[in-house]
DNA sequence: GTAAGTGCAAATGATTTGCACAGCG
DNA sequence: CGCTGTGCAAATCATTTGCACTTAC
């Protein structure tokens, strides 16, 4: 699943269209930032994206990169990675394991799942390297938290 | 899998023989961190680590919690959940997908997984709550990054 | 023209570090 | 008693925010 090629042109109509309902302007730093991002292949980090439009760009800020990010994520342009929290946490639990994430109350609870465990990684990784580990979370909300919605405590 | 019961015991145990091959002191502050780790069912942050010993020692200070849970970490008490990076990253492929992560170079790659997709969740996730989403990782060492090892330039 | 966007610099929040005193071995 | 640990405060790093100027529409 690389990244298509015409991204870029997919993300800049989607983009278009974003900013036309929401009246948000079309400036010549936000597309250069959606060109670079759409075009990236590794998932670039804020400041590597900083950097590539820099190179066009000698002015551009390292906030309105990091404000367009946002941006573009909160329209559904992009993801983030991994990260649903700041704060680093920790597992008493060393053996082979995955996690259930609550995205709300932000709990972690263990859970074991022999058949992944089998489950042979796909063709698309042969060659890629030498794989170590798999690391896996199930993201939802806790029973807890749904308790607590449903009570209208939340929302 | 929740971490066993007994798991204070061991760690302890684990913990005194690192001391005692490292030379390293046992403190009632890394006692009392050790106790709050291995008992802790959610894979507490730092801050609520230190909150919770504060309430036995209320001069602990966070920056031993911190020293403390590194050094855990590096004698394999205890291991960070999920975070191999501090800086997020940025993906704009928004459709199901999967990411091989490079260890070393921190380059992510994305690849498919369709017999992955078709796993039902085991039954220890059954009453959990709401699960929405599925979040997996394959951590490894990229080919250029095991070519770069054998040929010396690093290590 | 005007509201939205940008660049700058200063603020924030998590984590780390330098240093002098304290306590384990 | 000596060397490792600790607590404090200041430093660092990624990211965010307040503000006055700029620009797309």
């Amino acid at each position: 699943m690389p990244t298509p090629r015409r991204s870029q042109d997919d993300k800049l109509k989607a983009f278009r269209k974003v900013c036309k309902q929401l009246g948000l302007k079309l400036t010549h730093q936000r597309l250069q930032i959606l060109d670079v991002v759409a075009s990236a292949r590794h998932h670039p980090s804020a400041e590597e994206v900083f950097e590539r439009v820099r190179t066009g760009m000698p002015t551009v800020s390292f906030d309105t990169v990091y404000r367009t990010l946002a941006l573009f994520e909160r329209h559904g342009l992009v993801a983030r990675v991994s990260h649903l929290d700041d704060r680093t946490r920790y597992d008493p639990n060393l053996g082979p394991h995955y996690h259930l994430v609550c995205t709300q109350c932000r709990r972690i609870w263990d859970f074991d799942w022999p058949a992944l465990g089998q489950l042979e990684a796909p063709h698309d990784t042969e060659g890629w390297g030498r794989i170590e580990g798999r690391y896996l979370e199930l993201r939802g909300i806790c029973q807890q938290c749904l308790r607590k919605q449903e009570e209208g405590f939340t929302v």
